[in-house]
DNA sequence: ATAATTTGCCTAGGACCTCTAGGAAGCCTA
DNA sequence: TAGGCTTCCTAGAGGTCCTAGGCAAATTAT
């Protein structure tokens, strides 16, 4: 019988796909093995477990929120960094729901060190454009990531619709709000 | 044999203390079953299914959190009643994580209406004392929560744990800035 | 080109979870 | 105390995760 071809990247890639029309809850070993017409147990020999699966979804999906971050910051600094990057994290969470739930998983630092910490540097580095230092920079970057996540997050789970005000408008006050507070930082 | 003497509370209130115990994603109908020295078939007398468990559990945290908040904030208003606030709300989510995490779950509005509803309520009255009105109100209140939301998630799932600066000092610069960006919030 | 080795996918099956159907025993009220 | 309702039971179907062991395809060595 001809071989089905896997890999353990496409099984990810897969998975990603498969994570934002169903659901990152629904991305089970089973539904990946039906969509490539394989018996589950032939899975195994490419990822170690369903929990592994999840994990290699998380680096893949932090790593591609890092990219397009990058790209969307690149060159820019102060607020219109800010904005960018406001833009590009919500923008990728709303396209690629079933990812984004992925890049929430909590990782070994080993694993996720590379990834999760490229994410990381770019919040400080646009942080650093507002001449914060430690440990406000660490402070600062993160409410930054709070704002960040806490808005998508809220927002998906449907704790916004509860209120007309548009969700796009209240993300870009919120977006002005940060950099109003970024730029005058409370010391100590 | 004698009876369990199960009810739909009371069922209610063992998966909390078991989602607080082995994490919200661990409390299943059997386990809860287990619990009680029942058979799995036998809560279904008292819940209708898995996800009616979840939608009571979220129900019953959400009450707990606006209670707790009620009483932290009550007598305060301006920036002691938002520390005030994120203190409680910071301490449910770390004193009852599995409850925590039920409040995110997604409701539907007509059975989360009331108590996702005193939530936003103390939202929006702490902002009030920061003489914010509509559609500042809302966008404030989005901006808050998702900070409040986003800091307990991430500092749950381990994202803060990649650099030495303390989890708690962070959060009290964090609620600081936004304090400060309450009083001067930018308008349009 | 063929033999040896590795790899990919298979069948079989166990453990756990969700949920339904239908039955018996406990509890309440008339 | 008899009837009716509720609680809990057994039985069982179907789904998911995962392991063990086997055969065949692909790759490497001879």
């Amino acid at each position: 019988m001809a071989r089905a071809g896997l890999t353990a990247d496409r099984l990810t890639q897969a998975a990603a796909d498969l994570a934002d029309e169903v659901g990152l809850e629904n991305v089970t070993v089973s539904a990946l093995a039906r969509h490539f017409g394989v018996k589950d147990a032939s899975l195994y020999s490419h990822i170690r477990n369903a929990h592994d699966l999840r994990i290699r979804l998380a680096v893949l999906s932090l790593s591609e929120l890092a990219d397009l971050v990058s790209e969307a910051i690149g060159g820019r600094s102060g607020r219109d960094a800010l904005v960018a990057f406001g833009l590009a994290y919500r923008g990728y969470a709303s396209s690629h729901p079933g990812r984004y739930a992925a890049t929430q998983l909590a990782l070994d630092p080993d694993v996720a060190g590379e990834s999760a910490g490229r994410y990381d540097d770019m919040v400080r580095a646009v942080l650093l454009g507002y001449g914060l230092w430690e440990p406000d920079l660490t402070d600062a970057a993160r409410l930054v990531h709070s704002a960040f996540h806490g808005y998508v997050s809220l927002e998906r789970s449907g704790a916004f619709h509860r209120h007309p005000r548009g969700v796009e408008a209240s993300w870009l006050r919120s977006l002005d709000a940060l950099d109003a507070v970024l730029r005058t930082w409370p010391t100590a």
